[in-house]
DNA sequence: TGACATCTACGAAGAACTTCGTACATCATC
DNA sequence: GATGATGTACGAAGTTCTTCGTAGATGTCA
C-alpha cells in the first residue's frame, strides 16, 4: 500500500535534507535547516520523532546519536504532491498544471529542450 | 500588491464553485458541493464569511441572500500554488516540476500537442 | 568522580483550519 | 399576526501542525 499521506510544509523541509545528505542525524539536518527556519533543535528532533512514527522516516537507535532516512524516495513524493495538487486546483488534468508552470514560471532553454526530449520520449512509447 | 496568502483545500474547493458557476450565493454552493464534500451548510457560510474577510472573495448584501463571488481570477490563484509548490518541493525548479508531472500523470495526444505548441510559443518569443 | 556537553522523550501551548449548533432576522402566506 | 422556510452571525469545539521548555539519560574528560 503506498503511503496515501502526504508530509506537511516542515516534514517536507527536513525530507528534502535527508535527500540531499543521505541518513543524518538530528543535528546535523537541524544545522543544515538552522540559517533559513530558524527554528529551534528541539523542534527538529520532535517532528522527526512524529515522521517515524508516521512512517516517512526511519531511524537507527544503535549510536547515541539516532540516525534517520526517508522510507519514501523524493521522487514517489513529488509524484504525490503534484497529484494533489492536480486534483485540488486542475481539475484532475495534470496537462493544465503543466502549462500554468511553464507560462508562469523561467525556465531556461536547455530545461526546455529537456521537457521536448520527454514529450518525445512518451509519444515515442506511446506509439509502440 | 499581490495576494500572498494562498487559499486552503476548502477555501479552494469554495474558490472552483465561483470560478465555474459565477458569482454565487452560499446556497449555490453548498449545492454544488455537498455531493461530494458532505458538509453543512453554515460550514460553507462560515467558510465564506472568512474568505470574505480575508479578501478571497467580495460578497454583494443588497438581497436577502447575499451574492458572493471571487476576488482573483482562477489562474492568479493557479500560479500561486504552483510556485509554492515548486519552492517547496523542486528547490524552486519548475522544469522539474513539470518534467515531474507529465511522466507521472496521464496525458492525451492532444493535450500534449498543447505542451508542444505553449514550448514552441515560449522560444519564439525568447528569440525575438 | 564530578562537571559539562549532547542527546532523547514528552508534555503542552498556540495557531490555523474545519465543522457545526444555536440564536436571531426576514419574508411569504395562510 | 402566527408559522414555517430561508438566511446570516457567531461562539465554540475538535483536529492537525508547529513550536519549545524541561526533564532525564548518556558520554567525555580534566
Amino acid at each position: 500500500m503506498v503511503n496515501r499521506s502526504l508530509p506537511t510544509d516542515a516534514e517536507l523541509a527536513i525530507l528534502r535534507v535527508l535527500w540531499r545528505r543521505g541518513p543524518s542525524t538530528v543535528r546535523e539536518v537541524h544545522e543544515d535547516l538552522k540559517p533559513v527556519q530558524g527554528t529551534g533543535y528541539t523542534t527538529v528532533l520532535k517532528l522527526m520523532q512524529i515522521m517515524a512514527q508516521k512512517g516517512l522516516v526511519e531511524r537507527d537507535e544503535a549510536g547515541k546519536s539516532h540516525v534517520y532516512r526517508a522510507t519514501i524516495p523524493e521522487e514517489q513524493a513529488q509524484k504525490g504532491l503534484v497529484h494533489d495538487l492536480v486534483e485540488k486546483a486542475f481539475g484532475g488534468s495534470a496537462s493544465r498544471l503543466v502549462m500554468r508552470a511553464l507560462s508562469a514560471e523561467r525556465a531556461s532553454r536547455e530545461e526546455l529542450a529537456e521537457i521536448r526530449a520527454l514529450l518525445d520520449d512518451i509519444e515515442k512509447k506511446r506509439s509502440k
